[in-house]
DNA sequence: AGGATAGGTGACCGAATGGTCACATGTCAA
DNA sequence: TTGACATGTGACCATTCGGTCACCTATCCT
């Protein structure tokens, strides 16, 4: 007999990670939660120009692909964010003996757009 | 007058990042450049159940998103990988301080898998 | 109890995406 | 130079995806 552990559960299907990560409003909800984990889904709807059903619609796939992690509270549902596929796809294509260049790469963007400025999505 | 690095054209729009991700081919093309950098399109192709023109136009979206880096030699087109992008996805939603906690979650999770393989897409 | 609030389901439509083909360009080698 | 090879372009079609709405269920509070 094996035991099942809940964070094979959390990180089953790479394909729904990736689906997940494709749009813009999902990103924005990660992010929202990155600053203030816990959130319920009419706060969250709050900082968006969506529907209500829209952003129930994106935290229904980021759970799916185990991005984000809930649980209900009386009538509210809580949403956390977990890391841990993240760092799978980090781990999938960075090699190890290689990272180290990747760091340097990013400290020398980061010295050259000190003076430039660049607005992002 | 400011000078535009490279680096900075490279990684320059990150829903290319995110949309060049969520197609499972172009993740494969990834993975094959990862294990054999600097392959052809013919290379390339050749590990595809796929036409030339589709993995075309998979290589394409996965230049215009920076992941992939391209050299012309004679009439042939070389493909290398570049990890910076995946680099800066890992960093936005890995809180530093809490990175050590999703490394011994992963740890655990092949800890884990030694007793229970699971197969993955 | 009963109204207000938080969350959930299924169908629907316009827009974007994945894949193929006919055709075109540039390069090597005999 | 001529034919073979490696790569590129634009149009086309089936499928998927993003977003909204009408309608429904569950919980809280007075």
């Amino acid at each position: 007999m094996t035991i099942r552990s809940p964070i094979l559960i959390l990180v089953n299907d790479e394909d729904l990670v990736f689906k997940a990560l494709a749009d813009p409003t999902r990103r924005a909800l990660l992010d929202s939660l990155f600053v203030r984990d816990g959130q319920t889904l009419t706060q969250l709807e709050s900082e968006l120009e969506m529907t209500r059903f829209g952003v129930m619609k994106h935290l229904r796939l980021l759970e799916d692909a185990g991005l984000v992690v809930t649980r209900r509270q009386g009538r509210e549902k809580l949403h956390f964010l977990n890391p841990v596929p993240i760092r799978l796809i980090h781990d999938r294509w960075i090699d190890k003996y290689t990272e180290g260049h990747t760091r340097a790469l990013l400290d020398l963007k980061a010295e050259l757009e000190r003076d430039e400025p660049e607005d992002r999505t």
